[in-house]
DNA sequence: GAGCTCACG
DNA sequence: ACGTACGTGAGCTCC
């Protein structure tokens, strides 16, 4: 028989340190609880062990409370957030089928100290797994020791054996509790003897065998005077250390091995738990899946009445009867061709059919085209673009989980319906047959009910749901490009890459790669040897502010700046985009709606919001994306919108004033913080109120400013507290956001997108600090997000009555561009600035400015 | 797969 | 004392 004996807050303790902050929806943290969990299932995977027995101390020393006096008093007290994770672990060890092992008086050590010697004792093989080197002593022929450790979220075990131990500290393992006596251990508080550190006590115990060896041998010749009188002077602490040092073997715990036998456990109970901490992964990685289908299969009663009948598919005619002024919902699969196939589900029964169903085309036509036939999914984006491609208009679809779910918390990565029903523990509708109509329905409700809760409903049903139609068509349309002209234009960056690339090695007297960041820093900071500012994790830091200011050391950093900034357009925008052109000579990105916290959209493959503009050299790949045949493109992009929502939000009188008077902001903002008049506001001093302005969104702090705009912090702390002064508004916004943010747990925007902050709670100063600077942009990003949301269901459902044929085409978060037939394009621009305009009121005006050209190059401004 | 770098708002 | 602005996605290197 084989016991692993897990030093449980040793672990926990690792676990915490090497995963960076985890939290559920609501707070509870758990990034210890799962490494704690990953280290176990490694240690499982090593020891193959048949009885476990996890050891905890039982009181853990929060940090609020100081430490009591004496032996490892000064151990440093367990953070709050490390602190509330130890019952959960705990809890879930039990369902799992762990032992828990704690004792009155006595720590984790002892505990460890006690089984394993009663293994040896009983002839049984032990592994203490544990973080903590102390525990070393106790290895022996047939007890091991695993250290423990988290490295960059990953567990790490190393084996500890005897002969490990003595090739590195060249000692036995007891031998180390007299090394520790002599050599002391400020962090549990072992005096050892003063004066003598790690290098003394190692030789001398390897001379003298032991702490008594040594003092028997106090004369010896080979330990010098000095080395003698601390010796004298530190008889008694040596003696205390070797006590205090020794791990106990006589804590009073159940010694009966075979009770440490490794149960079934609460497998259900297990699952469960894990879903209720959101670690999905974990349930996995257990082998728990199964248990997870059921979750709450406890409550039989409820599921009974529950259950879903499989039907035929109702003759068509039949169905419009059947299913008018009903619920349904539905799931379907979608393919390029459109709707591929669809489950469907009315009255808890359930049909089902796809494309080589007689009548399929019909079927869908009414079922999704009639309008009171109301419609609930787990994603509607899909359905909508398939339905387009169906040249179908899909209306009435009135639910849609995953954007409720993203809406409830927008902090998640993924929202299938495995997961939320786990994450919500739905009870799963009873079913002969396998269907996930079985999750999605009580999903729904879970979700709507949960929505409503929170005050969400409008921005589900009139924003979300709304434009996830406007994004598939958005998705399905496309963005035209000029192929031949991409190429083209990265024939011509590649061969000025070349000829950089030659220089660069010619500059630098060495060829290298200049793309990995770990050769450039060798070669940049010691070979040339050259300034090193900044360091990373890995080495030394090369990015663009580190380069800008050795510009003037070495010709070679121009070239490498160029060289860099060639690259990027060559590798992600020319090379990326040519591989991602559809046989239509489109671009069809995906938007995705459920991926940013603060309600923004993104888009990827490719993600067409952030080609480049900023320099003119990038900015010409805006040539090539263009209008199909007979057609322009529209585009119009919002003026300062969340500088306008900030003035809003924040009511500031002066702030609203400055944009009602049309003044450019930036240049009143200088204009009244350096206090001049606006004629003597200079290019620089407008830039810096600029930054201001962009800091004081993103929550400020003086020394970043100060780097941003090349200011003293001195300098730029002064900048803030004016500006602070002048808009006493947004002073009292920043002020009273946070506070509200700390009591709620969460901030939302004007239309009541939430964004949950556990990061507020933190005892660590920058994590707090962090959600304080989120609470304080949240509000802002996000309205601004919603904003330009409803703008683009404007936009979308004026086209459409007004039987345009102009599409919108792409959002780039404050730009909306539009694909216009030449003759309706001035149409389209007013219709499009007007859209935007109007989208809100606010009690500042908000403007969009559109242009016309056959290129985005030229359409924009 | 993580880290670095850099493109955008 | 310590680290340092909000939100994204993609390509590259290196383990």
């Amino acid at each position: 028989m084989k016991l692993l004996v897990i030093d449980g807050n040793s672990i926990l303790n690792r676990a915490y340190y090497g995963i960076k902050a985890l939290t559920t929806k609501d707070g509870q943290y758990t990034n210890a609880i799962y490494g704690f969990l990953t280290t176990l299932l490694k240690l499982l995977g090593e020891c193959e062990p048949d009885h476990v027995a996890a050891a905890f101390d039982l009181k853990a020393p929060t940090f609020r409370h100081k430490a009591f006096s004496g032996y490892k008093a000064n151990r440093k007290g367990m953070p709050a957030e490390l602190a509330s994770q130890l019952e959960p672990l705990k809890e879930l060890l039990r369902l799992l089928g762990y032992r828990i092992v704690t004792c009155e008086g006595f720590e984790a050590d002892d505990i460890l100290g006690t089984l394993a010697a009663e293994c040896t004792k009983q002839g049984c093989e032990c592994v203490i797994a544990t973080g903590d080197r102390d525990s070393l002593q106790l290895v022996s022929d047939n007890v091991s020791v695993r250290l423990a450790a988290t490295k960059f979220g990953k567990p790490e075990v190393t084996l500890y054996d005897e002969d490990k131990i003595k090739e590195v500290y060249g000692v036995s393992p007891k031998q180390l509790i007299d090394i520790k006596a002599i050599q002391g251990d400020s962090s549990d508080c072992i005096p050892g003897v003063a004066g003598i550190g790690q290098k003394g006590a190692g030789e001398l115990i390897t001379k003298f065998g032991s702490l008594d060896g040594v003092y028997e041998n106090l004369d010896s010749p080979e330990i010098k005077a000095g080395m003698r009188k601390k010796l004298e002077e530190g008889r008694d602490s040596a003696y205390m250390s070797l006590m205090l040092g020794t791990i106990r073997t006589d804590a009073p715990v159940d010694r009966e091995l075979s009770h440490y036998s490794v149960e079934k456990g609460d497998r259900a109970g297990a699952a469960r738990m894990m879903a209720r901490l959101e670690l999905f992964s974990l349930i996995k990685k257990f082998g728990l899946e199964n248990e997870a289908q059921h979750l709450s299969a406890a409550n039989e009663e409820e599921a009974e009445l529950r259950e879903l009948t499989v039907c035929e598919l109702p003759a068509l005619e039949e169905l419009p009867e059947r299913l008018r002024g009903r619920t349904c919902d539905i799931i379907a699969s979608t393919d390029e061709q459109g709707i591929a196939s669809i489950e469907l589900s009315a009255d808890n029964m359930i049909y089902t059919a796809d494309r080589f169903t007689e009548g399929f085309e019909s079927f869908i036509e009414v079922l999704l085209g009639d309008e009171t036939i109301k419609k609930r999914t787990d994603a509607s984006k899909p359905i909508f673009a398939a339905a387009i491609r169906n040249g179908i208009a899909c209306r009435s679809l009135v639910f849609d989980a995953s954007l409720a779910a993203y809406l409830l918390n927008p902090d998640s990565s993924a929202y299938g319906l495995e997961r939320l029903v786990q994450e919500y523990e739905v009870t799963q509708y009873r079913c002969s047959r396998e269907s996930r109509l079985a999750m999605l329905i009580p999903l729904c409700d879970r979700l709507k009910k949960e929505i409503d809760a929170n005050g969400q409903t409008k921005l589900l049903d009139e924003i979300e749901l709304p434009l996830a139609q406007v994004l598939a068509d958005m998705e399905n349309t496309g963005f035209k490009v000029d192929k031949q002209g991409i190429a083209e234009y990265g024939r011509s960056l590649q061969r000025n890459i070349d000829s950089l690339q030659a220089e660069i090695y010619e500059s630098a007297g060495q060829e290298f790669n200049i793309n990995s960041p770990k050769q450039l820093g060798s070669v940049l900071f010691e070979t040339l040897g050259l300034p090193a500012k900044k360091k990373t994790k890995s080495g030394y830091s090369t990015n663009a502010d580190v380069l800008e200011e050795l510009r003037d050391y070495h010709p070679v950093i121009d070239m490498i700046l160029g060289y860099r900034a060639l690259t990027k357009l060559k590798s992600t925008y020319c090379d990326g985009l040519l591989k991602v052109i559809a046989p239509d000579g489109r671009i069809h990105s995906s938007f995705n709606q459920t991926e940013t916290r603060t309600g923004r959209i993104s888009s990827t493959e490719p993600n067409l919001q952030n080609i480049p503009v900023r320099t003119e050299r990038g900015r010409e790949l805006r040539r090539f994306f263009t209008a199909r045949e007979g057609c322009v493109l529209v585009d119009a992009d919002y003026s300062q919108i969340e500088l306008r929502v900030l003035a809003h939000i924040a009511n500031d009188k002066n702030m609203l004033e400055a944009f009602s008077s049309g003044e450019d902001i930036h240049t009143s903002t200088a204009a009244r913080v350096f206090g001049l008049p606006r004629e003597m506001v200079t290019p620089v001093l407008r830039s810096r109120a600029k930054a201001v302005n962009f800091g004081i969104v993103y929550g400020i702090g003086a020394f970043s400013l100060s780097k941003d705009i090349g200011v003293t912090k001195k300098e730029a702390d002064s900048y803030i507290k004016s500006y602070l002064a002048l808009y006493s508004g947004i002073d009292r916004y920043m002020k009273d956001i946070v506070e509200r943010a700390k009591n709620d747990g969460y901030v939302t925007t004007m239309f009541g997108r939430r964004r949950y902050l556990p990061e507020l709670s933190s005892s660590n100063h920058n994590i707090r600090a962090f959600g304080e600077r989120v609470a304080r942009n949240m509000p802002i990003q996000g309205t601004a997000a919603d904003i330009i949301k409803i703008a683009m269901i404007k936009v979308y459902n004026r086209l459409k009555k007004e039987n345009m044929r102009s599409r919108l085409i792409l959002q780039v978060h404050d730009e909306l561009i539009v694909e216009a037939p030449e003759e309706e394009a001035e149409k389209a621009a007013r219709l499009l600035s007007e859209e935007m305009e109007n989208a809100v009121s606010l009690s500042v005006m908000l403007t969009a400015d559109a242009g016309i050209g056959k290129t985005w190059y030229e359409a924009k401004g």
